[in-house]
DNA sequence: TGCACGATGAAC
DNA sequence: TTCATCGTGCAC
């Protein structure tokens, strides 16, 4: 499998995240590799934006949105979540796209509607923080048969506290799929 | 050094 | 609507 290049990641937040969908989210954790496709994005766009972690500026947790594109952001919510971020835009500028759901392809330990549920169902762990997604055993990949979604946006889950930035819609996910979370 | 608060999910 | 559960950021 071919993993995206670069480039891809090194462009707008917003173009990243609506081609991301229907793309293949792949881990090897040494034994098994476990993927799924891509169905739900939102797009944080940097430190202007209120409801995005690094408007509070560069400190070591939000450090890998602030370095280069093409990487991984792994945090932990609500002490028992994990959530996948991809950094994208070039290095010293922090935007990252969060995946919130994917649908099962291959290896799917349990349910992956929603943010939390596919860090659990691909064991995606907070080891995986800062991994370059070109050359190392967690990657994003375009199928061989891909299909062209057809693209809904919504305003983003969770940041009602971030003023106007709340309004804007950042979350885009593939029309009718049942793996999408909520609504 | 202490404390309030989440880019959530499941139960009630 | 409530709760589980804890690292992070900021106030003292």
């Amino acid at each position: 499998m071919k993993k995206l290049p670069r480039p891809f990641y090194d462009r707008d937040t917003v173009e990243v995240a609506k081609d991301l969908l229907g793309m293949w989210l792949v881990h090897h954790d040494g034994k098994t590799e476990r993927i799924g496709r891509i169905v739900e994005t939102e797009s944080y766009l940097g430190p202007h934006d209120l409801a995005a972690h690094s408007a509070k500026g560069r400190t070591k947790r939000t450090d890998v949105m602030f370095g280069p594109p093409g990487h991984a952001y792994v945090y932990l919510i609500y002490g028992m979540y994990r959530c996948l971020n991809v950094v994208t835009m070039p290095e010293g500028h922090a935007a990252a796209v969060l995946i919130r759901a994917v649908e099962p392809i291959k290896n799917c330990d349990g349910k992956t509607k929603g943010p939390g549920l596919l860090c659990n169902a691909l064991h995606i762990g907070m080891p995986l923080n800062g991994a370059d997604l070109l050359g190392g055993n967690l990657f994003i990949t375009k199928p061989n048969n891909p299909e062209t979604p057809t693209i809904v946006k919504r305003p983003r889950v969770g940041v009602d506290y971030a003023g106007k930035w709340a309004k804007r819609l950042l979350r885009f996910y593939v029309k009718d799929n049942p793996f999408v979370s909520k609504r």
